[in-house]
DNA sequence: TTGTATATTTTGTCAACACTGAATATACTG
DNA sequence: CAGTATATTCAGTGTTGACAAAATATACAA
C-alpha cells in the first residue's frame, strides 16, 4: 500500500531523471528535482536528498550547485538551524522557459552572420539561411509575448487566490 | 582574400557544432547542418563532407542517419547519379521547434503525474507541481497556435513573391 | 561475372563526465 | 578553544559516446 506509492514515486523521479538527461543535463539533476517536486515539506536537505536519492553526497553538493546556478532551485537556511535546505525555487519553470529565448536569439544570430558569408551569392543558396533568420526574428518578438500573457494570467489568478482566502 | 573568407566559414560551422553539442546531440551533427547552410550548391554528397569537415566517412554516414532521423536534412537522389546528397529539409527549422510541442506535453503530462501521487496533500506541498501543470498546459495550447501564426505568414510571403516572379 | 564506385557497419580508441568515497574545509555550539 | 555537525572539494573509477579506420555490403557498369 504505501510501499507502491513509494515505487510510484521512485519511478517518478527516475523518468524526471531521463528528461533531463535526454536535454543535455545530468540525470541527477532530473532525480533532485523531481524529488523535491514530490517531497512533503517541499525544502529538503543535503543529508536527506542523498538518502532519498541513494547518492552521495558530493555528487548532490555538485548537482545542486548546477541547478542553482541554471535558476531551477534555490538554497534556504532556517534561523537557528544549521542544515541548509533546497525547494524548487518559484516560477523555475517559467525561468527555463525565458532561457529558451536566449537560444532563439543565438540561433536568429547565427543565421545572420551566415548570410554575410554568403554575401552576393545566388537567392537559392542563400534560402535555407533566411528562412532559418527570418522565422527567429518572428520568434524572438513573439515568444516573450507569450510568456507575457502568461504571467499576466498568473498574476490575475493570484488576486483572486488572495480574495478567497 | 579567400582565404579569410574560408576561415569564418569554419568559424561558424564549429559554432553550430558546439551549439549543437550544447543540445545535446553530436558535435558533428551541427558541423553538418552548417555547412549545409553554406554550401554551394545546398546538396552535398557524403564524401564532399566528409573532406570539407575533415572527418570520416564512416562518421558522417552515422551522423547523417541521426539528422534525417530528427527531420533537419533529407537525402536526394539525381537521376542517374549514384552519389546521394543530403541537404537542409525545406522546413527543418519549423520541424524542430514543433517537437518542442512534444516536450512540453511531455512535462505536463509529468506534473499531472506528480499530482496524483500527492493526492490529499497539503495545498502547499501541491502548489510546485500545480504551477508547473497549468504553465504546460497553457504553452500546449498557445505555442501550436503561435506555430500557425508564423506558417500563415510564411504563406502569405511565399504567394508575393510568386506574383513578383 | 568481374570490377568499381559508393555507403554502411563494425571494431577499437580516446576523451568527457557523472558519480563515489574520502579528505578537507567551514561554521556553529558548548 | 575544543568539539561536532555540515558542506565542499578532490582523486579515482567506470561508463558512455563520439569518432576514425577498416571491413563489409550494396548497387551499378562494362
Amino acid at each position: 500500500m504505501n510501499n507502491e506509492l513509494r515505487l510510484k514515486e521512485k519511478y517518478f523521479v527516475e523518468e524526471v531523471g531521463l528528461f533531463f538527461e535526454q536535454s543535455g543535463m545530468p540525470r541527477m539533476a532530473g532525480r533532485i528535482l523531481g524529488w523535491l517536486l514530490l517531497s512533503d515539506p517541499p525544502h529538503q536537505s543535503l543529508d536527506e536528498l542523498a538518502e532519498a536519492l541513494m547518492a552521495s553526497k558530493g555528487s548532490i553538493s555538485t548537482t545542486t550547485r548546477l541547478l542553482i546556478q541554471v535558476g531551477l532551485i534555490e538554497r534556504i537556511s532556517l534561523p537557528g538551524v544549521r542544515r541548509d535546505y533546497f525547494r524548487i525555487r518559484p516560477g523555475a519553470f517559467q525561468h527555463s522557459l525565458k532561457q529558451g529565448v536566449e537560444r532563439v536569439t543565438i540561433l536568429r544570430k547565427l543565421a545572420e552572420r551566415g548570410l554575410e558569408l554568403l554575401e552576393g551569392k545566388a537567392p537559392l543558396t542563400r534560402q535555407g539561411l533566411e528562412e532559418m533568420r527570418d522565422m527567429y526574428v518572428f520568434f524572438e518578438r513573439e515568444y516573450p509575448a507569450l510568456l507575457e500573457r502568461w504571467e499576466q494570467r498568473r498574476r490575475e489568478k493570484q488576486a483572486t487566490s488572495e480574495i478567497t482566502r
